[in-house]
This record gives structure tokens, C-alpha cells and sequence, in this order.
DNA sequence: ATTATCTATAGATCTATAGATAATGC
DNA sequence: ATTATCTATAGATCTATAGATAATGC
């Protein structure tokens, strides 16, 4: 995610980094956040001593840890929307594909729910787009809401949940549950049913290749 | 919670068990959950030794402290909605004293924020009760419903972030952005609106009493 | 020459229990 | 006599760093 280093040392830093993040992710999927230090660096094949060079602590290394998992899932949104005008259908899409995540990339989607209601407050991710979209599409005149604030908080509470609930019963389909969801949302937001039904229904870009990445 | 016990024994444990899982709860809410046993036997004023008695692990103490705050809110909500007939009615309000108890018991609210997304699991507390109330009401008519999984996981999920938020912004009228979550449920729920607006404006039962009390 | 990494470990911290003490039951 | 509690601590575990080694820059 961060540019290219100029050097190589400044490269094997960034590789030694990298792989303590990627580890740490791993570690917060699992649910083992109280794990040793020493258990983390060797999951990332590194030295003990080298943790100290990039983190000052295991809270620190598992920040890092969150915000490089709401960039990966923010660059995916950018992509998978770029083409849109409507910011209606961006909102609709981005939750569809996020609601799709969640068994496709089961470790980036862990490591959301793990974060959960804290999410509200990150200026990365999905819940700074998906505000934009609310207010570009109530601009438009496509939603109609009364209060971004809480309009975000139960959309956001939504997309929480879903992703636990899909991973709590694994034999629902997960494509037909988030496409329910998200327009029951649609609908609350203002857009008429036959409208929002619809809207569901459009044919989603390939995202395979996108959402299968390691975290 | 539990039956009193019958003999000066089994209270006097009942009562140490009492003091570490309301110590619990305290450093659950203080985000504290990394605590060493002893600090928690120390909050507790009970022996390092006793712990032992009770709970096998920290974990296993968390655990009975998260359940003994959903017996606490499923109490409360079970007497604040004794007297109502209409299941639309019954939702409407626990969802708005809900919203009410983040800032009046904040302890409380916190063990269920830290909770999270697992709640949608448990058998007690506020989540077994709305989803019988939603049931009730799309049975009688009040609401019109197509999943019931689906609809829990947006009403649990506003009503976590809702706390959050409340917490987030203690300047914003907690009453008010309740109501209007709460209403804009009622009308994702498939109540008009109208309807959905004036049954978030019935008065309330008195609750400070309920509230208040540690958890 | 500089910087990042590694190994090894001192010292701090925590868990879980042993054994002593206090409270209650019968 | 029984049960719950307490204090004190052995042993396990973890953190954070010192000092050595390896990689890169100039």
C-alpha cells in the first residue's frame, strides 16, 4: 500500500513490516490477540529483536494491523466503483461486494468485525465511502435522509453484523443474504422498493481476483 | 439474578462470585480485559485464592459477566414493556430504552458494546426478546418482514452502533437520535411512517431507577 | 560506515496452587 | 467436620534490550 522505497535497505525494511502486519492479521482473525510477541515474529519469519525496530508495542503492531486491512478492503471499493455515476448504485454495490468479502477473504473480513462499532470512527475503509455516497446521493436526490449521522450507524451496524451472521451460519447463501440487506437499506434510505429491489439485481463486476488477495 | 441461596454458606459464595463478576464488568467496560487475575481479586476485595472457586480462567469469568449485564438489560426490558399488548409496540419501545441506558448506565452499555456481534448469538438479553417481538408483530399483521435473520442483523446492528456513537458524541441529545433510529427501524419494518413517528413519541415509562443501578 | 536484523537472556509479570485460617453446618 | 476463604510463592511466561551479525550505502 505505501510507495515504493528508494533503496533496498529501506525495501527489506518495509518487507520485514510487512510481514509482521500480514502475521498480525492472521493472529487478530484467529482471535488471538493476547498471543507472545515471540509467537507473532516467528509466524512472520523474523527475529524477536526486529519488533521493536517497527512497533512499540503488540496494540501498536495490531493498529497497523487494522489499517492496512481497511486500506486493502477501501482500494477494492475504489475499484469496483470507478466506472459508476449514480451514487445511489455506488453505495448499493459497495455494500454487495462487501457483504460478498466477508467468505471470500474470511482473514480481511475478521479483522473487520474484529474492529467493529470502532469502525465508525475510521477515516478509512468502507464507512468513510460509504458516507460520501449517502450524502452525494441525497444531494442528487436519490436518498432521503434526515440524519447522516445515524443513517451511517445503522448502515454500518448492518454491515457488522452480516458479516458475523454469514460466518455463524456458513450454509446460507451469502450473495442472496447481503442482496436482502442491502435493500432492506435502500429502502430506509428513501428509495422507492421496486427501485431498490432493482437495484440489487444488477449484475456485479468479477471480483475474484480482487477480494481472494491475502489481506 | 440467580435463586437466593438457602443456607449463610452458599450466600456468602454466591456473594464473592457476586463481587469478581461485578469487577469484571468494570474492567470489561474500562476496556481493561488484558487485567492480571489479581488486580481483578483486588477490585473484587476477595482473595487471589477464591478466584480459583469460582471460574476455571479470566475467560471464563468475562464470560459469566457478560451474561449476568444481559440478565440485567433482558430484566429491565421485561418490566418496562409488562403492561403493552402490541408486539410493534413492545419493539419500538425497548429499542428506544435501550438507546436511553448507554449514557445512564454506562457500564452496563459497555459490556454489551464489547460484546459486539456475538450478542446475535445469545439467548438472553435484549436480541432473544426483539426478535419475538418482531416475529409476534409480522404475525399480527404490524410488520411486514421476508427474513427474520435478516432483519435482526440491521436492528442489532444500529442498536451497537448506536451506543457507540453515543458514547462517541456526548453532546448529542441521546433521546433524540434513539427515536429516530428507532423510527426509521419501524419504517424499514414495514410500518408507515406516520405510524412509525408517532409510536417513537409515546411517552416512556420512568426509567431512572431501572437504569441506574450497577449492573 | 551505517542500518537492520538476529540470538540470547535478565528481569518483570502472571498464573495456579499449596497450605493456613476463618466461617458455617450439624 | 466441612467448606470457603485467605496469604504467600514456585514456576511458567512474557517483554524489552544488549550485544553480535549480516546487509547495504557511499
Amino acid at each position: 500500500m505505501a510507495e515504493t522505497a528508494t533503496n533496498r535497505l529501506d525495501r527489506r525494511k518495509a518487507r520485514t513490516r510487512a510481514a509482521l502486519v500480514s502475521a498480525a492479521q492472521a493472529f487478530i482473525a484467529a482471535g488471538k490477540t493476547n498471543a507472545p510477541i515471540l509467537e507473532i515474529t516467528q509466524a512472520a519469519d523474523v527475529g524477536m529483536g526486529s519488533f521493536y525496530n517497527h512497533f512499540q508495542s503488540k496494540e501498536e503492531l495490531f493498529q497497523a494491523a487494522v489499517e492496512d486491512a481497511l486500506d486493502a478492503i477501501g482500494a477494492v471499493l475504489d475499484r469496483i466503483t470507478e466506472d459508476l455515476q449514480d451514487p445511489a448504485h455506488v453505495f448499493a454495490q459497495s455494500f454487495r461486494i462487501t457483504g460478498r468479502l466477508h467468505r471470500r477473504n474470511v482473514e480481511l473480513s475478521k479483522v473487520l468485525l474484529h474492529t467493529g462499532t470502532a469502525l465508525a470512527d475510521s477515516d478509512k475503509g468502507m464507512v468513510p465511502r460509504a458516507r460520501r455516497d449517502i450524502l452525494a446521493a441525497a444531494k442528487a436526490g436519490r436518498f432521503t435522509i434526515r440524519d447522516a449521522d445515524l443513517t451511517m450507524v445503522t448502515v454500518l451496524g448492518a454491515a457488522l453484523c452480516l458479516g458475523q451472521y454469514l460466518h455463524d451460519h456458513p450454509n446460507r447463501d451469502d450473495a442472496e443474504a447481503t442482496d436482502r440487506v442491502t435493500e432492506d437499506l435502500l429502502r430506509m434510505l428513501g428509495l422507492p422498493a421496486e427501485e431498490a429491489h432493482n437495484i440489487c439485481r444488477r449484475q456485479l463486476p468479477d471480483i475474484d481476483e480482487l477480494l481472494n488477495g491475502t489481506a
